[in-house]
DNA sequence: CTGCCTGCAAACTCTTTGCACGAAT
DNA sequence: ATTCGTGCAAAGAGTTTGCAGGCAG
């Protein structure tokens, strides 16, 4: 999906439920699509900023969950206290499982389309109705322990 | 695991790392194995001050890293803030999925033994060494949602 | 003028930590 | 004595929220 497309969506999803479209919205929605990687609430703020500096902690808080819900960012939580957040891209990459590396502190993912048919069997065994699966495997760098120096690193 | 068994463990983990059991660890391990499903810091901390009320939060949050590293309990991070617990039984569920109805807040366990073989195939491709995984589904309570009433509901 | 939106600052939750006292070896 | 362990209270991190003012329809 194309920034202009994703900002269309996300002015669609504003305006169905009545919201405004506002300069700090709009600041934090390009500051989150300009994003290369996985970011966190604080590094959007930032960038935020950088486009209208009028933003606030406050505001973005409030904006990611409208983000969220129109499908536009995918909220990655590896339980380290922040959560992180992703352009959701096209959409179909709803089932990706995440390998976070110990050492680098980074994200990798991978699609995983299996986690939907795993989720739905295990649920349906209790009496419930899956809504979300998550996955994620820690690891440690190779190079790291062999060489003294991730390649991935800074 | 036996209750005993497992104190001995817990004594054995301690005694061999120079710390010593005392009066407030001991029963904040017999509050955990006393613990019938997961439960959190805060229960622990208030069924350990029934045996031994002079058990005091920061024990309690320094003690529950002793016990998880003698694998006598697993941490169970479902992000939801704060942290559970299981006591370990026998030690040959580490491999464990979690379906967390988001209705109920209950926590089903499964035993899911190929997570460490993807953990390990989906970690070699990156040049990394797979430390753990987690595998957790979120789910609707069907019953409540059709009845009004979760079965399981208190 | 009515109501949505904002920034600010305070509040919140769970967990960790500094400190001085107490207990065990 | 020396080291380890404790309770208390404060600090911490990330996130949420109450409030008064501002801007839009």
């Amino acid at each position: 999906m194309t920034t202009t497309a994703a900002r269309e969506k996300f002015r669609a999803h504003l305006a169905k439920r009545g919201l405004r479209a506002t300069s700090q919205r709009l600041a934090i929605f390009d500051a989150a699509f300009a994003q290369a990687d996985h970011f966190t609430a604080d590094q959007l703020l930032h960038d935020a900023r950088a486009i209208d500096d009028s933003v606030s902690r406050a505001t973005v808080y409030r904006t990611l969950p409208l983000m969220t819900a129109s499908a536009l960012l995918r909220e990655v939580d590896i339980g380290s206290g922040e959560k992180f957040y992703r352009s959701a891209g096209d959409g179909t990459a709803t089932q990706v499982a995440q390998v976070v590396c110990i050492d680098c502190e980074k994200i990798f993912e991978i699609s995983a389309p299996f986690m939907a048919w795993y989720g739905h069997t295990v649920s349906s065994k209790l009496g419930l109705t899956p809504a979300s699966q998550r996955l994620q495997v820690s690891a440690h760098c190779d190079a790291l322990r062999q060489t003294g120096t991730c390649p991935r690193r800074g």
